[in-house]
DNA sequence: GGGCTGACCTACT
DNA sequence: CAGTAGGCCAGCC
């Protein structure tokens, strides 16, 4: 048993499996939230790889329809340069489904999954 | 094999 | 709050 277990993904193959890991939880979230890449890549089981979160995203399908847009940064931003398209899209697509920006950021004690556990918990702040 | 990049994150100043 | 530094690791040259 090693104490600095890192996840069940240690090897190069075993990487395809994760990246249909991302898919599941990224597809799972529900409309109007986000969660983070740290979140993402946590949840599929490689807590150390945020940075992955955006390739595995990039290699799906498009027939999945995948609610990439769901996912942002740990500070509440588009992870787009601001003057991209990307940046636009994404910005719409979640104002649509009714997500705020204040100041370019998402509030991610609202809108992120913890927060909405908080939420239920504590009740509405404010 | 080596070096650079990137839809990232944490910690520190 | 902004900026910096180190860590992370698959993919591409």
């Amino acid at each position: 048993m090693s104490s600095t277990e890192q996840g069940p993904f240690t090897k190069t193959s075993d990487f395809d499996s994760w990246v249909k890991a991302v898919w599941q939880v990224v597809d799972g979230i529900p409309r109007g939230h986000v969660l983070t890449y740290g979140e993402v890549a946590r949840l599929a089981g490689m807590s150390r790889a945020a940075r992955r979160v955006s390739q595995a995203m990039r290699r799906a399908p498009r027939g999945m329809k995948l609610p990439w847009h769901r996912v942002i940064n740990v500070q509440g931003r588009i992870s787009f340069p601001q003057d991209s398209s990307g940046y636009q899209r994404q910005k719409e697509l979640l104002e649509e489904e009714g997500v705020v920006f204040l100041k370019g950021k998402i509030d991610l004690e609202r809108f992120g999954y913890q927060g909405a556990l908080d939420h239920l918990l504590w009740g509405e702040p404010m």
